[in-house]
DNA sequence: CATACTGTTATATAATTATATAACAGTATA
DNA sequence: TATACTGTTATATAATTATATAACAGTATG
């Protein structure tokens, strides 16, 4: 259930917190935590992230604020709307992947990229 | 030659300096910013951004680090290696993000499955 | 050589992010 | 009801990020 989640990357800069929402956010999405699963408790999430407790709250809290989780006093956290994607679009990822990785393309440059093309090239978007 | 840079997103927690930096570095990549090509004085970047001289510094000086600039004292600062992408590339991420805008998935969202499927479901990588 | 541009360095201050640690409070169950 | 789990709150401290501001230094040009 919780082998998607990975240790924070303490050397990009990026705040742990963020990271950790993200990653939580993503299992979400993706449909490997499904409505009302119940997430890992907070002192299990400190060792899976390597982080202080602090942090893993300021960032389920985020998740909270979002919609994405709530939480149960003494139970647990768990997954509120399920928001999971159709196949189609993992499927149309995997294979823009597979494309981007088959050209030997690492993926901080293919973030970036898509990054700047998603905002200068389309429809006004995020 | 600045068109592409925007100014920083203040409220996604992300470190301004990253995200400066992260905006530069892709204009390099997709060849926008030529080998050669001189950077907005650091007192336009500024305001260009929005953020404090020093913010701006900082993101420079990380790029410096990361031999993507150089800086010539009273002069300026001057983009130095060019990886600029192929054409290729660009074409791919082009299409894959027309596919998934045409799905109906914001930007966000889209960020954050494409690194879980990056990471989890292929060859070992950043 | 004076001026106006360029990058550079420095100091002080504030806000944000993260840690360490402890105690409190609700829930489930033997 | 005692115990062991769960989330919650709090305090102190440190490191990082960002701002405001000023002064210094190199370069180009009239």
């Amino acid at each position: 259930m919780v082998k998607m989640l990975r240790k924070v990357d303490k050397h990009s800069g990026i705040p742990a917190y963020i990271q950790i929402g993200n990653m939580i956010k993503a299992e979400i999405i993706l449909g490997n935590l499904p409505q009302g699963a119940q997430l890992p408790p907070v002192r299990d999430l400190q060792y899976i992230f390597d982080v202080n407790i602090n942090t893993v709250l300021k960032a389920l809290d985020k998740l909270k604020n979002e919609g994405f989780i709530e939480a149960e006093q003494g139970v647990g956290y768990f997954v509120k709307k399920d928001i999971s994607v159709e196949e189609e679009i993992i499927k149309t990822v995997k294979d823009c992947i597979q494309k981007i990785k088959a050209l030997g393309i690492d993926f901080y440059t293919i973030m970036l990229i898509f990054e700047e093309v998603w905002k200068n090239e389309s429809s006004p978007d995020a």
